[in-house]
DNA sequence: GCACTGAGTGGTACCGGTAACATCCTGGTT
DNA sequence: AACCAGGATGTTACCGGTACCACTCAGTGC
């Protein structure tokens, strides 16, 4: 008190509480509140006085106080393993911003490891501050699994998988945008496609694995063993330079477009010309895609879509009160991008 | 009540309060409060009992209680513009892992455009969650301006710059980045450096064309005019693409890594080898910097760091009740990072 | 043996809102 | 004129913690 500084010496900016707008006003505490919960039961002239009053006093109310009585915080956890990475990024700037358009606000819970512990931690720390909701990016299976018995009493939302089937899932449809990228590959005469492939145990991973898994068997081409990388452009590099080597490798989907990134230079130092003599295709088409040597083919994923479908899912749940779990299709769709990066293959192996 | 679902059937994750622990452990509320808050005055074997009910009962704290009687929230809010955007996504999550370890949660409020009302909404939504304190993302002008006469009732930190002399500012030491990437290049031999900026009113391209030109006037080297772009690689290929058709143009700074990723495609497009024929440095080193073609020399910045600092300083202010203001020197130093898209000169100009 | 200390514990008021109910006041009916 | 409906406002009791003070009961010094 008169701590703060010079900025209290008036009243705006200091702490008025309920009870002083209501003095000033010359109404009770009740009649401000209702003005401000937008009640229809009041006068347009008393509404008029509170809202002067609380002008004049620079008043805001307190959250702390109001989520005491009414049990809703309008605030919603996000537990996040890797924020700062581009698509989870974009989900959480996507669930900021749709939160804030319904009124809620986001608290987030980095984690920094993939264990159990982390995991409950982060909820446990969330549950305290007593959110609404929890949405948990879970782009890994242990991420998954230890969301199971987490002390559960808000409704949850998972992106990219959950494990219980209470929990509703969002995500966007990699499955069927690995299919088209290797299908993409193959229309355009490729023999067969090569993958590589994300870190096991990563649902992104497997679900691009399994899409273009897909439409290798749809097209009845010979399956070659997946590189396994780690997301990194540095491990697209490393595996690149195998690939570089294999005369019978035309044509690669990597599973993001960091590793394209690494694989690509790969290529180019090998001399290895894309699109001529190889062509590449990443995932999720990161916003350096379009300028990389050559522009790199890619499969779009909207991940802001994701998180504003999050929250329209959680809010539904929080106004129904039921667990209307997994209902309509959760799965956003992705979008094919072909750049200079995918060609037709060499002339070599098959002629007409 | 009962309408959650089969979970709260058992009492665990349900809504056990104080008085309930209170209850089974035999003792008053009073001592429960005294042993979740680490008060030594209770007796061990008297706090085994305590102990021994939360875990029975899955009690959680609820913090909406606590804030309204200690009036601390130990909740930092955080006002981004771009939070998906590399730099910025990092300053957040250092931010989250730096506040959690001091048992802080963090709300992000994100602001989709640069006006004077985004800014004071956001601040608004953020304080009547009655945040402890607040930590400011502004990296343009008009977000600093804005600021200065938002509702302050808490401690306030700013990333980049503040208008306010009150308010202390974390940044990334980008005047001395730009001066060392310029005066690397002026060394290699080059005549002088060119620079693709970053859009006005932005501090980093402020601070950065200034580090830019405080190399080349102390070299005594020509100054060009900059070439103003807006972050993207689409804006540094476009103004690429007239860089080089410039057979002055030996060497080029871009303000930062994705103008540079443009601008190389350009150069490659337009035959101009890099680093043989034109030198090529950006800032920031993003994580594909490693891996464009060729590998990019770039000025490092410590995103994290800023974030951490940020909470150290806020804690800071948060347990000494003081504004202790500017105190220390908040620059945080960058790391110039020589890859392979710099090199000496062509041999054309000067000659020994 | 008595006052005294201090550790350990309990009782009560209060933080700042909202829910539920009580009360007041107006205008229209009969 | 008495009555009543219902709109506008006030009163009171909580929500779940913590601060503050009061109390009990050993052990200590005289």
């Amino acid at each position: 008190m008169g701590q703060t500084g010079p900025a209290d010496a008036d009243q705006p900016g200091g702490s008025a509480v309920m009870r002083d707008v209501a003095r000033v006003a010359g109404v009770s505490k009740q009649t401000v509140s209702r003005v401000l919960n937008d009640s229809p039961a009041v006068r347009p002239e008393t509404r008029n006085r509170v809202l002067a009053a609380v002008a004049e006093l620079g008043y805001l109310p307190n959250q702390a106080a109001r989520t005491l009585t009414t049990g809703q915080t309008r605030n919603i956890g996000v537990i996040a393993y890797d924020v700062a990475d581009f698509g989870p990024a974009n989900v959480v700037q996507g669930i900021a911003f749709a939160a804030q358009e319904v009124g809620y606000t986001v608290s987030v819970a980095p984690m920094r490891s993939l264990g159990h512990m982390p995991v409950r931690d982060a909820a446990t720390r969330l549950l305290e501050r007593s959110v609404d909701g929890l949405i948990t990016i879970a782009p890994h299976r242990d991420i998954a699994k230890a969301l199971l018995d987490l002390p559960r009493k808000v409704p949850v939302i998972a992106v990219d998988d959950s494990l219980d089937p209470l929990v509703p899932v969002i995500a966007a449809d990699q499955v069927e945008g690995s299919r088209r990228a290797t299908e993409q590959l193959l229309h355009l005469g490729h023999r067969t496609v090569h993958h590589l492939a994300g870190p096991s145990g990563w649902i992104a991973a497997e679900q691009r694995r399994e899409g273009w898994l897909a439409a290798l068997t749809a097209a009845g081409a010979p399956v070659p063993d997946p590189l396994v990388g780690d997301w990194s452009a540095a491990s697209g590099y490393e595996l690149g330079r195998v690939l570089a080597v294999d005369p019978d490798v035309t044509a690669v989907h990597a599973a993001n477009d960091q590793m394209a990134v690494g694989l690509l230079r790969a290529l180019y130092e090998a001399g290895r010309r894309v699109p001529e003599q190889v062509s590449v295709i990443g995932f999720d088409d990161i916003p350096e895609a379009a300028y990389t040597i050559p522009p790199l083919s890619t499969v779009r994923v909207n991940f802001g879509e994701i998180g504003r479908r999050c929250i329209s899912v959680l809010v539904e749940q929080l106004r129904s009160g039921t667990t209307t779990a997994r209902q309509q299709r959760p799965w956003i769709p992705t979008e094919l991008v072909i750049r200079a990066s995918t060609g037709r293959p060499p002339a070599t192996p098959a002629g007409p």
